[in-house]
DNA sequence: GCGACAG
DNA sequence: ATCTTGTCGC
């Protein structure tokens, strides 16, 4: 019997995220663990290594998820749940990248994308926390939510193992006082920085 | 044929 | 993703 998230209980959240060498030829990945309770760094691991498939929409996947489960690999301490850069179900095939990470793991996933690749919605309120549904084919795959006044919303949508409520309210948890939520935006810190 | 298209 | 300058605002 798998366990399904329970955002009340969520304690450590991790966010995934990649770069690109300078001369493109690697991946660089990294991911940060946030504790949401006492709202701090826990643990960071990076990793580097060969670039093993160009970007095509919706295959995001297979160029991406080698590099995160390095990374993953050498984590040491407990996640509750991992925030990814990219779709979960709200995909073509319902399969997005945080899908695919999911089920590797074997572990909580959530899709956390900065724009759009697929399904319709109507404009998120103007405040914090407002969102909209995001549908497919009639289908409610996710929600834009907005996490910040002024700033274009986010693409919120179930991994593996939570549903759409649960995992915006991870989110939600995992805000700080930016546009992205902590644990991605230290991990795309972590990963930027590591280039130079 | 013409747009759209996670990172 | 990466490139790339200034600019508006807290």
């Amino acid at each position: 019997m798998i366990e399904p998230l329970d955002a009340a209980r969520v304690r450590w959240v991790a966010g995934s995220d990649l770069s690109l060498s300078r001369d493109s030829r690697d991946v660089i990945a990294g991911i940060v663990v946030w504790d949401v309770r006492a709202r701090c760094v826990v643990e960071q691991v990076l990793v580097r290594r060969r670039c093993r498939f160009p970007y095509v929409p919706g295959l995001l996947s297979f160029r991406e998820t080698p590099g995160i489960l390095a990374a993953w690999r050498r984590l040491r301490g407990a996640v509750d749940v991992l925030l990814c850069d990219a779709q979960g179900i709200a995909h073509p095939r319902r399969f997005g990248l945080a899908c695919h990470v999911g089920l590797w793991l074997d572990r909580p996933t959530i899709g956390c994308a900065k724009s759009r690749l697929c399904g319709e919605f109507g404009p998120p309120g103007a405040v914090r926390g407002d969102r909209a549904d995001l549908l497919l084919d009639g289908q409610r795959v996710g929600t834009v939510l907005r996490t910040r006044a002024g700033v274009k919303p986010l693409f919120v949508s179930p991994g593996h193992r939570c549903d759409v409520d649960s995992a915006c309210r991870v989110v939600l948890a995992s805000l700080t006082r930016f546009r992205l939520p902590e644990p991605t935006r230290l991990a795309h810190q972590l990963v930027t920085r590591a280039r130079a």
